[in-house]
RNA sequence: GGGCCGUUAGCUCAGUGGUAGAGCAUCUGCCUUUUAAGCAGGAGGUCGUGGGAUCGUUCCCCACACGGCCCA
């Protein structure tokens, strides 16, 4: 927004006014408006934490050293009671600490700072702890620091910000006047750390491997392009890291994940964003399986720790995430809730063969069935998302992936047609993909030679032929299982978060304002 | 990309084809343990933007912008 014509009029001119002249006055006052230091001894929440469980009376017993503090926060309410004293609400995003002061409790100086105050104003109180006439645990402040001017004020105290719009592109805003955002992200963080955590704890190594890459790989995507200059290069977004961690499993790695953003260039939904933070993790000497036995484990040991239990609660549902989960195979899932599919039940034979799914799609409603080319598996797949996926509100994972749409995962053995892949679906979401690893070098050189025809006949989502890693494999990797789990709809259902925003601390939006 | 819905005071929201409303915030008074503090008074609006129809539009019609949900 260089132009200063494309940017809205100041807003607000009036309050605006009112909070500078504010702080002009308290700097009149010789304080500083924006000092640099103020030595805390306790936080708003450690205050409310600390001092919970002591009684009016138990406060007032205690030494006075115990319960003199000096707490900083967010001025978020303020009610002045006559000239002589007053009550303020300070938080620290999380918390909220009531503060009083009389007008003989604290210097002149520091009342009239008080009078200033705006809402949305950072202070340091010092003071002792004590217990209202009614009970609300608060401080007794004997003097009072400036800290920061809000120049701008919050939102309604009662209601906080609702605009869903200016909840995103303002988050900032939306964490000042909303503890429950703050609590949402506070759970993904949790998350991501337990994460960290049971996957070191097991041996595992965590790596980072490029985000731009020469050729994307590792998914079925559209990617995001850009360009280096020094190397007159295009380079793309990463839409996946698979590639470079099995060549790690080739170069000796053992046990690796990897915890990062992905990019994919497609439409935003509920469940979309185009930067999403995926997990990965690579285990030699392991099959689909026992990824699977990982995820049950790691599921419900998070679920335990962050949040006291495995049950969830996901809209007006439940979701239990004690192991073990379901297991279904893709056709059985097809057949299992096509039993009410629009033309009458889905049967078997109406899954054998090009022909048998071209009609069982279409008469499914699945539109434009001629855009999925001769490839059965994709029918199947089409058939799955329209008709099972949705129901899937339980944990399950759904297993016999058709090979066609697997091109890095190794087969069952004596089932060419099928993948030893699984996706994990939760709260009608996928959540997670895995398989047994694809590690004979000719037989990858040959699903990517398929791929490269698909692509050729307008499928450009299809992979891209990988030399380098059809290389990496044939110096030899051993019998692996890889599976990608996705952070972000794990912290949806961890914090029974609707969309996909808002476990996103800032999502991609369209700009109000264009730069020019 | 398609369908439906939304955009009114700083915030949360009502509302009407005939000069725009509330609560909170803000401003001025009163009030020394209140807490969605209370009481009294005041100020604050390009009703998303641009066209059109109308004597007259925030309201009806069209387009556009941004957002939400659903579908692709």
């Amino acid at each position: 927004m260089s132009d200063a014509e494309s940017l809205p009029e100041v807003p607000l001119p009036e309050l605006i006014a009112n909070r500078r002249a504010s702080r002009e006055k308290i700097a009149q006052s010789g304080r500083a408006p924006y000092p640099n230091r103020f030595p805390v001894t306790h936080l708003v929440s450690d205050v409310v934490r600390l001092f919970s469980q002591m009684d009016g009376p138990a406060l007032d017993a205690a030494p006075e050293v115990e319960r003199t503090i000096r707490v900083p926060g967010r001025v978020l309410s303020i009610r002045r009671m006559g000239k002589k004293a007053v009550f303020a609400d300070l938080s620290d995003g999380r918390e909220r600490l009531q503060v009083y002061l009389r007008t003989d409790s604290v210097p002149a100086a520091d009342w009239e700072l008080f009078e200033r105050l705006d809402i949305g104003d950072h202070i340091g109180a010092e003071g002792t702890v004590f217990r209202t006439r009614t009970g609300e645990l608060s401080v007794k402040v004997s003097g009072l620091t400036f800290l920061s001017k809000s120049l701008r004020p919050l939102p309604e105290k009662w209601h906080g910000l609702t605009d869903v719009e200016r909840k995103y592109r303002q988050r900032y805003v939306d964490l000042i006047a909303s503890p429950e955002t703050r609590r949402t992200f506070e759970i993904r963080s949790r998350l991501v750390s337990f994460i960290r955590r049971f996957f070191d704890g097991r041996g595992f190594v965590e790596v980072e491997t490029p985000m731009m890459q020469v050729i994307p790989g590792g998914a079925a995507a559209r990617p995001f392009v850009t360009h280096h200059n020094a190397l007159d290069l295009d380079l793309f977004l990463r839409i996946a890291p698979e590639l470079y961690l099995k060549r790690l499993i080739v170069g000796g790695f053992t046990k690796v994940y990897e915890i990062n953003r992905n990019f994919r260039n497609e439409g935003i939904s509920t469940q979309h964003n185009p930067e999403f933070t995926m997990l990965e993790f690579y285990t030699a000497y392991a099959d689909a399986r026992d990824q699977m036995a990982l995820t049950e484990e790691l599921f419900a040991a998070a679920a335990a720790e962050i949040l006291g239990s495995t049950d969830l609660r996901w809209g007006d549902d439940t979701i239990s995430l004690k192991a073990p989960f379901r297991r279904i195979t893709m056709k059985d899932a097809v057949l299992e809730y096509g039993a009410d599919a629009p033309g009458g039940p889905v049967t078997a034979e109406d899954l054998i063969g090009l022909s048998a799914l071209r009609r069982t799609a279409e008469r499914v409603g699945i539109e434009a069935v001629e855009r999925f080319g001769d490839v059965p598996g994709k029918l199947l797949a089409e058939l799955f998302g329209a008709l099972a996926e949705r129901n899937l509100l339980q944990p399950t994972f759904v297993v016999d992936y058709p090979a066609e749409i697997s091109p890095l995962s190794k087969t069952k053995p004596g089932e060419p047609a099928t993948a030893d892949r699984f996706e994990l679906f939760i709260g009608r979401m996928e959540v997670a993909n895995g398989f047994s690893e694809l590690n004979d070098p000719d037989e990858q050189a040959e699903r990517f030679r398929a791929q490269v025809a698909e692509r050729a006949h307008g499928d450009d989502e299809a992979m891209l032929y990988d030399e380098d890693y059809v290389e990496a494999l044939s110096y030899g990797m051993p019998p692996t299982a890889g599976e990608g789990i996705v952070i972000d709809r794990l912290a949806m259902l961890f914090t029974n978060s609707p969309s996909i925003r808002d476990v996103i601390l800032f999502p991609l939006m369209r700009p109000k304002y264009r730069a020019s």
